[in-house]
DNA sequence: GTGAAAGCGCTAACAG
DNA sequence: CTGTTAGCGCTTTCAC
């Protein structure tokens, strides 16, 4: 591979011209930039970026840190920060923690700024004390486990999560079952928040038993969960799931045990999968702007990696409720 | 952030000894090891990679080429890669094309050595002419659209289509339709080439009205497909779709339409996306080993980059057909 | 065993 | 406007 130098020996200037030809200075001598331009494309000249880099002091990447790429969710996200991050002339690094405290503040522990610009974090069981800054500008991206002064971009669940119960109480379901708490994930607190506000506002009863707990959201949680929820005593007339793989696995359940959907029970999701819209019944769910959150969120840590210096912003990104046929649909022939 | 010498400084030794130290050079005097290591903890110092790199003449990345990562399949994929990668030491830099052919050719050609250490591609749409080598290792992953001497790692789509099209066969299908044919990407003909097979072998004749294409693959193209299809004189009774999603659409648009899936129309699909076995139908598919088509393929680009030279490999990875309710499910109740 | 010094490819002072 | 030089943080001869 051709270097600076090489160049410059070949156009017969200082590396520093080619520098600046490469770097777009204006005040070139025409001559010399003609000279350079040839020798540039002479040698099939590409700038090596980590070099370049290194002495710019920037790595010119940013972490993107999730659970597993093979959620629908994190692999939509993801496309839209690589994108988001290509004007900035970032690199995206995506690192998977399978949601594993452990293995997330390892990831974030060794996030220095010799690695990275700065990150964005989807964090899932970590808690206050592994969120030691690792050096590098952090915005927590969908998830904000703590109240900690970080930055955060994401919708409100607590209001998405009424809304999406809201909807189902005012379709006249009277028991109204969750899918997805769990101990340590901060939205699910919010959800769960959200859930309960809507059943108090609608005079309905808390009853814990339509609390499902699911730990690793993927369709088999959600198949398992909704079994127990469909032996009791009182089974639910309808589910409110914290994402769309819970919700379409509670579907499969509901429908292995001879159930219509929506008719006998009807069945909310979360994040709007792009197989949601398909599938059948298609899903009622909580559709966040994917890409505004993507470009939100790299627009932040791109601001703290200039330096700004501003108190811990909260972004909220707009969503809407899709809904389909898992609530209001017509019931399916049979 | 400590460097080497702030390190040396701190031990009283050299940044030569404190290297020795970090990478676990052996014959060090203990004495110094132990003033080194002390030091190395109190500043908490770490590698800074690109210098590192920069150095040895590495640059600890591997890119993977896809066409989009919102496509679960390769999200999935991309799941795989990156835990593969680990054992190397590598990072996996993701580069989205869109199937765009312009943007393949852009991306292959911005993979300089100087970026990356070698590449995973999964090209789309991209032609001979365009696969002039980086200057890099590339390992073709899953498509492989020409006669080309480059590494490829996938499955036998010949065999694999042919699998999926004498299933239906037995089943007793005759008007069988496909779903997915493309201009320029590869393994469609391959594909198209296993569903002639099994037609001839079945003695069933050809009829080009039963090939449809998509340009896309997701939902939407599956289900316009599908509709196509359906409007027909003389509609399929089953569908070879290639790929899942592709699938997905179709089922949806035989089900607005009132058919019966399967006893009016069979699917099967491709690529087994987690989602495939809980959808309603499940849906029957044809399964590659997607761990196994990562770890292979990173470990085939490994071998390369350490200078291993041998002609072009040729890697198959096994797959099997699941058989699901699509195309052998009992006819869900109405 | 370890220190000094060179250099990976690039940019940023600083002269000129 | 352009050349020279130093140095980003690290590894690696090559002496000692």
């Amino acid at each position: 591979m051709a270097t600076l130098k090489d160049v410059a020996v070949l156009a017969g200037v200082s590396v520093k011209t080619v520098s600046n030809v490469v770097n777009g200075y204006a005040f070139v001598k025409p001559e010399n930039r003609r000279r350079v331009e040839d020798a540039l494309s002479a040698t099939g000249y590409r700038p090596h970026l980590g070099a370049r880099n290194l002495r710019r002091g920037r790595t010119g990447f940013l972490a993107f840190v999730v659970p597993e790429l093979s959620i629908p969710y994190f692999g939509e996200l993801a496309g839209g920060v690589i994108a988001a991050a290509q004007p900035f002339d970032w690199s995206v690094l995506i690192e998977q923690t399978q949601g594993d405290r452990e293995r997330e503040r390892a990831t974030l522990a060794s996030l220095g700024p010799h690695l990275v610009d700065g990150a964005l974090v989807s964090p899932q069981a970590i808690d206050a004390a592994d969120l030691a800054r690792p050096g590098v500008p952090v915005v927590l991206l969908g998830e904000h486990p703590l109240a900690l002064p970080l930055d955060h971009v994401g919708i409100d669940n607590v209001r998405a999560a009424h809304t999406a119960v809201r909807h189902l109480v005012e379709l006249g379901r009277r028991r109204i079952a969750v899918v997805g708490q769990h101990p340590t994930r901060g939205t699910a607190a919010q959800r769960l928040a959200g859930y309960h506000r809507a059943l108090a506002e609608a005079g309905l009863p808390r009853d814990e038993a339509l609390v499902a707990e699911a730990l690793r959201y993927h369709h088999r949680d959600g198949a398992e969960a909704m079994s127990v929820l469909l032996d009791l005593a009182e089974p639910p007339d309808a589910v409110f799931c914290f994402n769309d793989m819970l919700a379409q696995g509670a579907i499969r359940t509901a429908v292995d045990r001879g159930l219509r959907v929506p008719d006998d029970l009807a069945v909310v999701g979360f994040d709007n999968a792009e197989h949601s819209a398909f599938s059948v019944p298609s899903l009622t769910t909580v559709a966040p702007d994917k890409a505004a959150l993507a470009r939100a969120a790299v627009e932040l840590v791109h601001r703290r990696t200039t330096g700004a210096d501003f108190p811990p912003r909260e972004v909220r990104i707009p969503f809407t409720l899709q809904v389909r046929e898992s609530t209001a649909g017509p019931s399916r022939p049979t």
